[in-house]
DNA sequence: CGCTGCGTTGAGCTTCTTCAACGATCGTGG
DNA sequence: CCACGATCGTTGAAGAAGCTCAACGCAGCG
């Protein structure tokens, strides 16, 4: 079974013990997404939550007319769809793979009975949901108070701070998701990006960003600033 | 101890027994709070959450040129700013009282030890969580994938469903603040309303707004219909 | 080699915001 | 009780930001 060895390195399972990761990797279920590949729609019955093994997780919401608007990108050790856990409803948004991935699946019931057992379980839980929460606050306000290069800059700083390397950024995904991230279009972020680079706050290549900037950015992020 | 009824009525407490209604009582602290008065602000300390046991309280964000995005409206047996409790940091965004309100705040110290001991209060706030992303994943749906009229179509939609008269709203906020919540200013939102207004879709009279054509608002809310 | 997906660029247009002015309502103090 | 100011809602005109539509270059891959 060589689920123990990356269950034991996901944080919300943290402080488990031995008879707790066995038990878990009784319950769980493992499987594998090609690049593009749904994993769950909108309106699907959510009977458990989901773990990132390998690859990456794009969920999104879909508009009528086709607009998509990206809420979460998840990668190896991050849990996903949990809160359709414990609202007992459909899952609000898709779920797709982005890469080649291997997804493992946690059931509800078994889960809820896990969580009833251990307060560090129910605690981690708890943690892990009010991120979220905060993320997603984070979102609303850059959507609403803030404009595209806003957005933009906030989103590269924060690579920035996610990467060992402080200056130069490597997207881990292409540039229409990206824009579907930050709540645009690929053609505006595209503008965007050349008006950046023209006013020598960062350079564009290929897939990498390298800041030159960074108060710059950090002024437009906070909205003190605007784009000529 | 007045505060013993009003517990009882909140759903985040359901299941507790008597003595941890008590144990819970002993430990919050109550508060009066005018029209217009600060709860807290960004930034500030996240000891503990709260709890409306009266009046109306606004969470919102401010932009540097002080626009306002509000997060969500509370009334009474609403809890709000739980999750500083679980991520130990400070309050993501503002909380004002809109109404003179009394409000109840539960330490997180003791809280916790509550939710460590009692499984069900533990599920009972995951519950809660959950629903509260949920609401955030149609909020970010709709600011980034909806049009005003869209927004303020499936805001209309949503209240008649809250309340007992199906068929006409009375909006418990300004049309400031609903513009707030919905993400645009006054002057859009009031342009908007007179727009279905003309088009008989529905009928404003100050903060009654009477919906006579319930199809036409789900169709634009829906994104299938577009306002000329 | 051609196809397909991705990114870029241009032109025009829609939606929403900004700025300004004005009427109505409400609460307060004289 | 009236007058006043403040807040709130409405309306108009102008401008900005971002979207749509269309075309094109380029790279990867079958």
């Amino acid at each position: 079974m060589e689920f123990m060895d990356f269950l034991s390195t996901v944080s919300l399972f943290s402080g488990l013990t031995r008879e707790q990761y066995d038990e878990l990797a009784m319950i769980v279920t493992m499987q594998e997404y090609k690049r593009g590949q749904p994993i769950f729609a909108e309106g699907d019955e959510g009977n458990g939550f989901y773990l990132v093994m390998e690859g990456l997780v794009k969920i999104y919401k879909l508009s009528m007319d086709g607009k998509e608007q990206i809420l979460h990108i998840f990668g190896p050790g991050e849990p996903f769809a949990e809160a359709a856990v414990f609202t007992g409803s459909r899952f609000p948004a898709h779920a797709l793979a982005l890469e080649k991935s291997r997804i493992i699946f946690v059931p509800r019931a078994s889960f809820i009975k896990m969580i009833e057992a251990n307060p560090s379980l129910a605690m981690n839980m708890l943690a892990a949901l009010s991120m979220r929460l905060k993320k997603f606050t984070h979102m609303i306000e850059d959507l609403s108070l803030k404009e595209v290069p806003g957005r933009l800059a906030a989103h590269i700083l924060y690579l920035s701070e996610q990467q060992e390397d402080r200056e130069s950024v490597r997207l881990n995904i292409g540039k229409a998701q990206l824009a579907s991230l930050l709540g645009t279009i690929p053609e505006t972020l595209s503008r965007i990006l050349t008006k950046l680079s023209k006013q020598g706050l960062l350079n564009i290549d290929g897939p990498v960003i390298t800041i030159l900037d960074r108060d710059g950015l950090e002024e437009l992020s906070a909205g003190e600033t605007r784009l000529k």
